[in-house]
DNA sequence: ATAATTTGTGTAGCGTGCTACACAAAGGTA
DNA sequence: TACCTTTGTGTAGCACGCTACACAAATTAT
């Protein structure tokens, strides 16, 4: 075992992930990505700033907006110039959004549950674990690579 | 914790070993997944077909020809029809490959050694082995997921 | 008050993943 | 032999990551 496997295994995990989870959500004409944006918009109270989603989400400004784009042009979502302050975009819960959420969110949970069912829940708290420490080793990495 | 929390983790974390590896090839014109490849490629002899690649990496073929192709322009890789079956591309590795790949994989190593450097070696096996469940996890449920 | 900087956003363009469609080569069947 | 199926590739087109560049609004400094 090296560690180019484990870092292999994450890639294709993650790709894995994706495509189980787009796969699902493909009759709501919704991706896993642009889930992961509405539940964080949800746990949020339905009202965020681009800025606010795209530091929740830790992915860069191009990205975030282009899935604003995409779940505005199909009503999950309304963005608006904030009056206070024109350069903040805020991006707010649709009420199409609000009224199929419980539904979405349960399914959601379901599928994501489904993925990890082969590890019992001490080993998914040891999983999580070893990945935060792994996730946090890589920012500093990417820090330090800024610096230079 | 909720198993969204790992997946939005593995997800994170896979996009976050490919932007450290993709720096660090930047100056060869390489990126992380080109790089995927060529190792693969060198473990076996230098020299597979594009359909044993595909497999080997676990992607689809148009994201194999996609590689492929850039890596050849790039001058990293030849390939050639086989000439016994005409439906087989062949993919070899070029001389200019060969010349750098020593310094290569010795980075290479690095940096992912560095990437994982906050685990000791019983914590990476154990990573890895509840990785390879999960993979098998999601493996299972794309399967499913065809036959319907 | 004016100029310089910071902040938040948008666009362009690329790599890499995917599915869907198309096609030629090879193999199997009538 | 002629047809049908399988196999391996290739292309088109999309989503979503990214960096680099551009710009207006807000803030800070002179």
């Amino acid at each position: 075992m090296r560690e180019n496997d484990i870092n292999y295994l994450i890639r294709h995990i993650g790709t894995s992930i994706k495509a189980i989870g787009d796969a699902s959500l493909i009759k709501r004409g919704l991706t896993f990505s642009q889930m992961q944006l509405l539940f964080r918009l949800d746990h949020n109270g339905g009202k965020m700033s681009q800025k606010q989603l795209k530091e929740s989400l830790d992915v860069s400004h191009p990205t975030i907006v282009g899935l604003v784009q995409r779940l505005e042009k199909k009503g999950y979502v309304k963005s608006v110039i904030d009056e206070n302050d024109k350069r903040n975009r805020i991006i707010i819960e649709s009420p199409k959004a609000k009224q199929f959420k419980k539904e979405m969110f349960e399914q959601f949970d379901q599928i994501t549950e489904k993925m990890f069912s082969n590890l019992n829940d001490k080993e998914k708290e040891e999983l999580y674990r070893m990945l935060s420490v792994v996730n946090d080793s890589l920012n500093e990495i990417k820090e330090v690579k800024q610096n230079v």
